[in-house]
DNA sequence: GATGAATGAGCATTCATTCAT
DNA sequence: TATGAATGAATGCTCATTCAT
């Protein structure tokens, strides 16, 4: 067990351990000893890089933000919007496809956890909403976006986007990133539903319609 | 405390007092003591209604599918189908607002536990994504869908739907039934991005889109 | 095991079981295993009764402490002083051999713990070394206390006491109460009381001094 | 870190430390990496000079009770015997003082170990205890100590200088060796000791006694 | 049924000790 | 010699579950 090791890369096998026993058997029955075990060391040595087993957790999501963090450009609305999304897209994606299991983990059990560790992933989310809000209403104001509570189109956007990596983590259904990316931008660009434009009435208990459905915006070509 | 009550009622008060300490503390954090005291009985009550913690958890959920089960109607061909997508959506999200705290509980808690659970957790899903799916296929024969993967369009809806159910079961942001479906049906009806149909090339990390875009289909009046 | 007992008793049975296990092996290698064992119960039920280990302690030595605090009679100086001395070291002495394993725990171990336990033991210590103190500066006045330091006088007096409690709690050499208060009267007189040749009656708790009082140097005055 | 010392330097620099850290937490809070850190060495070197951290207390007791060993002379009777016990007072004061860290852990944590230490410690004390019974008993055949049973006079006097030497160590009030000494022989002097009223000179190291000795009261014989 | 005292398996964490370098 | 990374035995504490009343 354990030849001699540089410290990162100890480290760094820990926190692969880690990241697999959690996706495995989430983070609550993940046993300490589970991923010392994994990365074969004693029980004792996980408490030499990581103050305790939460620490270690921590330290697996602040990486991934981070990558998130730098993997983001922020929107430039003086070059054109569009490319600058698609490329946002594609990076996200992909740091998330690069560590399926890591995804695992914080697509599933990220949340559930005591109320301090909550917020920090919760913020995370927050971030990443008020970023894609904000570039939705300078698109709006470029006319690259359409009208409309950029809100909801952020929560839709993220909703769509987790839901899909989360699939592609979990399922053995995989996809490339491209495909992934090609197909969100489709989604976002077009939708797929071809019906009338008027909201169909609900059911018995349907209220009324709080407001007039928008007319379809003609689109040539 | 424990004045006479009915079985069922109070089986009903445990799963409700379940319900919000599930979604104030998470599965685990919640003592089986917690429930018991929001529910005014002692501990040992809750084993008389739960064989054990586990059970009131998948009772809760049970509940839920169940209400949803009873929610949406099976889409009939024969009909107009978006009229009954939109109706099953209505349904949905009705049942979710119903009960704030049970949605942050599903949302939030559900993933995590042991393989079991999140077995018949996602296999729900799974029945919704199916459901959906074959839906959407029909609605292409039928022309009211647009052409393309259906399964990745049925991934997205739920993501975009569960998260913007999220949102409304966790923060002080509340949308009405009708705002949520009407946000939602519009989306999926046009998306809200307004760019040139090409797929923009990505950044320097771009590789070549590995699929040709699909021509933006024609669309009139 | 632990057939149905009141909750007094079995806190009692429980602090009789600490007391003994903390004077067997000390504090630190006392596991709370070995506490419940010798209660005859288990582990958790130490819980029930109190916070954690450290607890258990604290009440040992607060229950030893109130009983001191009960038995000891502040000295009302316009009374005979000598006596009222006397009363308070037989009541200090009585409770001490009354259970001499608690005595062996507090005068062995209670010391090397955490700085916030070994406070409370020394600010005891501090109060009885006043209360001494102060009752010496008072019989100086009186006249029945020779000059000097009464500080000094206090410390000595305690330091005896405490030896030969200690001894009494740990060597099989086992005296009365009454010989352990008549010695240590006979030396404190000797060493700085001025009192009438004869030991004053106890209160009323005093037994017949089981040895005829040393009969007094003369001394001129 | 590690100059290169002597191998007893880093020993009795280790000692120090232990020493230090001891008297600051207590043996069981310190960590054997405290003492380490404190000495400026790797953990690990603890070990190249002690065989585990109950030697490194052992050798400090140890080495106290080698000291006071050589501090105290066995009392010849056919010489006078009170300057040989003021003498023997004085050194052992010197002894502790010198050390008051040590003091401080030899009088508040030596006990509450496990069995086989406290036996050494007390049968040091018991030791001492013997020689000063015995001393005590001489004395009493040469008429320079009253009648009265010796066991007890040695405990209070062990008690009394306990009690002082561990005041000295721990507060702030600190006494000169003086001091202490010519406020104990003053007490023991009351209590037990028939001696000519004069202080006898100390040793070589004996300072000018700071306040003139109190007149003693007269007395008949 | 209802209670809540008792149980004890389970686990995170600490730290004295070892040993390869 | 000196180091300090690694070890793993030891133990305090929690809490789901049981069961006598």
């Amino acid at each position: 067990m354990s030849e001699k090791v540089d410290r990162q890369e100890r480290k760094a096998a820990l926190l692969r351990a880690a990241r697999d026993v959690f996706a495995d058997k989430g983070y609550h029955d993940a046993k300490v000893e589970d991923i010392a075990e994994r990365a074969n060391v004693a029980k004792g040595t996980v408490y030499l890089y990581f103050k305790d087993k939460r620490a270690v957790l921590e330290e697996l999501v602040d990486g991934l933000f981070t990558r998130l963090g730098m993997a983001i450009v922020r929107v430039d609305v003086r070059e054109e919007v569009a490319s600058q999304v698609v490329h946002n897209i594609r990076a996200i994606v992909a740091v998330f496809l690069e560590d399926l299991s890591l995804t695992r983990v914080l697509l599933s059990y990220a949340a559930g956890l005591d109320p301090a560790f909550v917020k920090k992933i919760s913020s995370f989310y927050e971030g990443g909403h008020t970023m894609l809000r904000l570039a939705l209403t300078e698109g709006q104001r470029l006319g690259v976006v359409a009208p409309g509570d950029t809100d909801v189109y952020a929560t839709f956007t993220l909703g769509a986007l987790k839901e899909i990596l989360f699939e592609a983590a979990t399922k053995k259904r995989s996809r490339t990133r491209e495909e992934i990316v090609s197909e969100l931008f489709k989604f976002l660009e077009g939708g797929y539903l071809r019906v009338p434009p008027r909201l169909p009435a609900g059911g018995e208990k349907a209220e009324a319609t709080d407001r007039p459905v928008r007319a379809r915006r003609a689109r040539g070509h």
